[in-house]
RNA sequence: GUGGUUGUAGCUCAGUUGGUUAGAGCGCCGGAUUGUGGUUCCGGAGGUCGUCGGUUCGAGACCGAUCUUCCACCCCA
């Protein structure tokens, strides 16, 4: 049998391993640097949970788990003629893989409720799966990186987003991404102004494709999908919006003079964007954009993306918004919620593309004692403990060599594994020890050992 | 889910219009040289050519199915 893996999947090097907790590290760091505090949940929950909180297209993409035992027996012998996928799928598997961390989260809060005090700021980090057909940056197992508040209403947790956002990233080194900014009551309200407001999802998915298919194309799709012409060139400003933020909003602000709600959107971009040219940003950019829908249903307020550096082409590496009644589905009712997401093995892939690793300290000794000489073991493995008490990582070649081709062996490993520092043998107290970029060779203590890493 | 693409030694790939014992580089193992490595030289092992089926006197090369890779759409992190 040829060993593999199933589609979609990976495995994970050492130094791969190695570079992913570097991103790990700083997004948990900043994470509760901001506030926010850890929970788990588990990789399956009941289908029951996730089953119809994304979508059409969401239900298919979610891994199902067969049920266990005879389970075909209970099923309807006329249910099984029928062939219904769908149908049988509902009768033979009742758990299913996490599709992301916001939905459990949200089972999470109201099934805690109690021994939770609002606001409550959570970050969790675990690995989702999608049965999606992979390419470039999309995974059947990924991990997101979520943060989210429930339990406040406060724009002033949307501008920290924004700023959570920017310090990630310009700790992580990824110069220039951008955070682009929109508010579903925008898209509301324009729909609204247009009165298509009953097409506002057909509306937004189209309008969602400008940057790919161009106005036209966006224009093509829309009246495909019943939406006048006429309504189309009353918002035909936002097919060429530019400028700076504040000169969106201002445009906003003329074309949606007639609708509460979308004036209401408005209203709360401005609040961020002014919070934010008042706080500065580190190196992200904050960019509003009109265009930016997303396909979740449950946001209802700010909508989040963050696009890589122009650079590097690939998908959002980020994402997140407003929900105000997430929980509700799950019988908690009025709980606003709002946070993010980073996609942890898109960031993985643009910052590798951009060669920003090089400062990650890969997992190896510092110092390497070879083995030649059994007698000489002994005292080199307490000089290890010490070295190792003092944080320093060492360790001794494992077996002895009895051969000069064992001794080769021995160095080759050295050279394989880059390893800068060398002791071959033992004199009373003192190590022969070797720089092997520079070829100097010393004769040292333990301590005097310690001091030259140091 | 739709459309395209890929699959040959551990790795990266060659293999001409189908024709005798399927190749290279790197790596690995052994030997020689090297003061204790990174060099060079010599030798060796390792492949049912993704899988199953078909066409043919004959297929790694042609056809079909399937799995896998990568990509676009859809959707999304």
């Amino acid at each position: 049998m040829k060993p593999s893996i199933p589609k979609g999947t990976r495995d994970f090097s050492s130094t791969e391993v190695a570079k992913r907790n570097f991103i790990f590290s700083t997004i948990k760091h900043s994470f509760e640097n901001f506030g926010f505090q850890p929970i788990e949940t588990p990789s399956f929950e009941n289908s029951s949970t996730l089953m119809g909180k994304y979508g059409e297209e969401g239900d298919r993409l979610i891994f199902k788990i067969l049920n266990s035992g005879d389970y075909l027996k209970k099923v309807d012998e006329s249910l099984l003629s029928e062939k219904d996928s769908q149908k049988v799928t509902s009768k033979i598997s009742e758990k299913a893989l996490r599709y992301d961390l916001t939905v459990p989260f949200a089972r999470y809060v109201v099934q805690h409720q109690n021994d939770i005090t609002f606001p409550f700021k959570r970050y969790q980090i675990q690995p989702v799966w999608r049965a999606d057909r992979p390419q470039k940056g999309r995974f059947r197992e990924f991990y997101q990186c979520d943060a989210d508040v429930v339990g406040s209403k406060s724009l002033w947790q949307e501008v920290e987003f924004v700023q959570l956002y920017d310090t990630v990233f310009s700790k992580l080194g990824l110069q220039g991404t951008t955070i682009k900014l929109n508010n579903r009551k925008i898209l509301s309200g324009i729909a609204e102004v247009i009165g298509a407001k009953d097409k506002l999802i057909d509306f937004t998915v189209a309008l969602d494709k400008l940057d790919k298919i161009g106005k036209d194309g966006v224009v093509t799709e829309m009246l495909a999908k019943g939406i006048s012409q006429e309504a189309i060139d009353k918002v035909d400003p936002l097919f060429s919006f530019t400028g700076t933020n504040e000169d969106k909003l201002a445009s906003l602000k003329g074309m949606l003079e007639s609708s509460e709600e979308g004036m209401n959107g408005v209203e709360e971009l401005s609040f961020i964007v002014n919070a934010i040219s008042e706080l500065g940003l580190i190196s992200a950019n904050l960019d509003i954009d009109v265009t930016l829908a997303r396909g979740l249903n449950y946001y209802t307020g700010a909508i989040y993306e963050v696009a890589a550096p122009k650079e590097v082409k690939m998908g959002s590496i980020g994402g997140g918004g407003r929900y105000d009644d997430l929980t509700g589905i799950f019988g908690l009712k009025d709980v606003s919620g709002v946070g993010i997401s980073f996609g942890l093995d898109r960031i993985y892939l643009v910052m590798e593309e951009l060669g920003l690793f090089e400062t990650v300290e890969l997992p190896k000794p510092k110092v390497l004692f070879l083995n030649f000489d059994e007698n000489e073991s002994l005292a080199k493995v307490k000089a290890i403990k010490a070295l190792r008490e003092a944080n320093i990582k060492s360790e001794l070649y494992p077996d002895v060599a009895t051969s000069n081709k064992q001794q080769k062996k021995q160095w080759k490993y050295v050279t394989n594994r880059e390893i800068e520092l060398v002791v071959t043998s033992v004199n009373d107290d003192k190590f022969t020890i070797k720089n092997m970029q520079t070829g100097d060779q010393n004769l040292l203590t333990v301590n005097e050992i310690i001091d030259l890493v140091n």
